[in-house]
RNA sequence: GCCUCUGUAGCUCAGUUGGUAGAGCAGAGGACUGAAAAUCCUCGUGUCGUUGGUUCGAUUCCGACCGGAGGCA
C-alpha cells in the first residue's frame, strides 16, 4: 500500500503556500516545498518563499537547502524531498508536497530516476561546443545512429536536450529514449492526491501577479538582488536565471531603469504562470479549485477538504 | 494661422513602381526525464484614420477633413 500525500500546486501567485498551511493545521501535516527556487538561500523576497508568519509554525522542508551559486537538479530534489517525506510519513504525519514547479512534482511522486550526470564533464563541455558550431541539425544526424526515435523527436534548435541525449548515450551506453522507457515503468513512490489551484478568469491572475511584483519591490527586491551579485553569485547561474532576478540584476549592472525591470518582471511571471498551466492540464486525475472574481478562502478550503475526506485523509 | 512630417495587427514599425499587406514584441496553443522561474516548437485578415476624386480597380496617386509630432510666425 503506497502511502497517501498531498499535492498542491497551480500557476504562480494562485495561493499554493495559504491552502497548504491551512490544511496542514487540519490535518496533522507538515509542507515540503516543491519549488525550484525557494531552495536557495538569500533569494526570499522574489522568490515569494513564505515568512515565518504566514508558515504558522508549520514545518517547512526543502526550503533553503541550497547556495544561490550551487547548481540544483531535478534529480537532486527527488532524492532530498523523498527524504524529507519520508522523514514526515515516519513521524505519522501527512505529508503536503506543496509548489509550482510541476517537474520536480510528477518527478518525486513517480519515483523517477535520472541516468548520470556530470555538469563539469569534458565530454559535455565538448557537445555544447560541437552545439553552438556546427549547430544542431549535425548533432542530431549523429543521435540517429544511436537513437532514432529521440532525434526524430528533437527539434534542431533545442540544444539542451540534443546535448542531454547524446551525453546519456555516450556515458551510459543507453539511449535516453530506453532510460525513460524503462523509469516510465516504475511503480509511483506515492499515492497522491493533487489539487491545482487556479482562477477562473485569466486577467484575475494577471492582476494578483501585478500586485505581487509591486510588492516585491516595495519589499527591497533590489537590495536582494544587489547583495546576492555583491556576494559574487555569478549572473549565469541557475539562481540568477529566476524571475525577478535576471531582470533586476540586467537593469542593476546595465544601468537599466528599474521600473521597467519590474514591468519586464510582471510580464515574464505571466508568461511562466501559462507555461505552468500547460504542464499542470495534462494530469486529469487532479482536482481543480478555481478562485473566482472575488477570491473566497473559506470556500475553497471547504471544497478541499471534502477532496480530502474523498481521498480519505 | 501657415509649412513639413505622420496616421497600416493589442504595441513598435516595414511594405505595396495602383491588383486589399508582413516582421518583431505582446497574445494563444503545445512540448518538457539531472539548468525547469530554464529550454524548445506551432499559430499573423487587419474598415491599411475618415471622406470625396482619378482609375476597370486605391491601403498605395490627388483633394478635403479629423488625430499626432515638429517647425515658422
Amino acid at each position: 500500500m503506497r502511502p497517501k500525500i498531498l499535492v498542491i500546486t497551480g500557476p504562480t501567485a494562485s495561493g499554493k503556500t495559504a491552502l497548504a498551511v491551512e490544511l496542514a493545521k487540519r490535518h496533522n501535516g507538515e509542507v515540503v516545498s516543491a519549488d525550484s527556487m525557494q531552495i536557495y538561500r538569500r533569494m526570499d523576497i522574489g522568490t515569494a518563499k513564505p515568512t515565518r508568519e504566514e508558515m504558522q509554525d508549520i514545518p517547512h522542508h526543502m526550503i533553503d537547502v541550497a547556495d544561490p551559486e550551487e547548481d540544483f537538479s531535478v534529480a537532486r530534489y527527488v532524492e532530498m524531498a523523498a527524504a524529507c517525506v519520508e522523514d514526515v510519513l515516519s513521524r505519522g504525519k501527512l505529508p503536503i508536497l506543496a509548489g509550482g514547479t510541476g517537474l520536480y512534482i510528477d518527478s518525486l511522486l513517480s519515483g523517477r530516476t535520472f541516468a548520470a550526470f556530470d555538469g563539469t564533464s569534458p565530454l559535455r563541455a565538448g557537445l555544447e561546443g560541437r552545439y553552438a558550431r556546427e549547430g544542431g541539425q549535425v548533432l542530431l544526424q549523429e543521435l540517429a545512429q544511436a537513437d532514432p526515435e529521440a532525434a526524430a523527436r528533437l527539434h534542431p534548435n533545442d540544444g539542451k536536450r540534443i546535448v542531454r541525449a547524446l551525453e546519456v548515450w555516450l556515458t551510459t551506453g543507453k539511449t535516453i529514449t530506453r532510460h525513460n522507457e524503462e523509469t516510465r515503468a516504475l511503480p509511483p513512490r506515492y499515492n497522491a492526491l493533487t489539487l491545482t489551484l487556479d482562477f477562473v478568469r485569466r486577467e484575475d491572475m494577471w492582476d494578483r501577479i501585478d500586485r505581487r511584483v509591486d510588492k516585491m519591490m516595495e519589499a527591497g527586491l533590489e537590495a536582494e538582488v544587489r547583495a546576492l551579485l555583491d556576494s559574487g553569485v555569478p549572473r549565469r547561474c541557475t539562481a540568477m536565471q529566476a524571475i525577478g532576478y535576471k531582470e533586476l540584476a540586467a537593469a542593476i549592472l546595465e544601468g537599466g531603469d528599474l521600473a521597467a525591470a519590474a514591468e519586464e518582471v510582471k510580464l515574464r511571471s505571466r508568461q511562466y504562470a501559462k507555461r505552468q498551466r500547460t504542464w499542470f492540464r495534462r494530469n486529469q486525475e487532479a482536482k481543480s479549485l478555481l478562485w473566482g472574481p472575488v477570491p473566497n478562502f473559506a470556500d475553497v478550503l471547504q471544497r478541499s477538504t471534502a477532496y480530502l475526506e474523498e481521498f480519505g485523509i
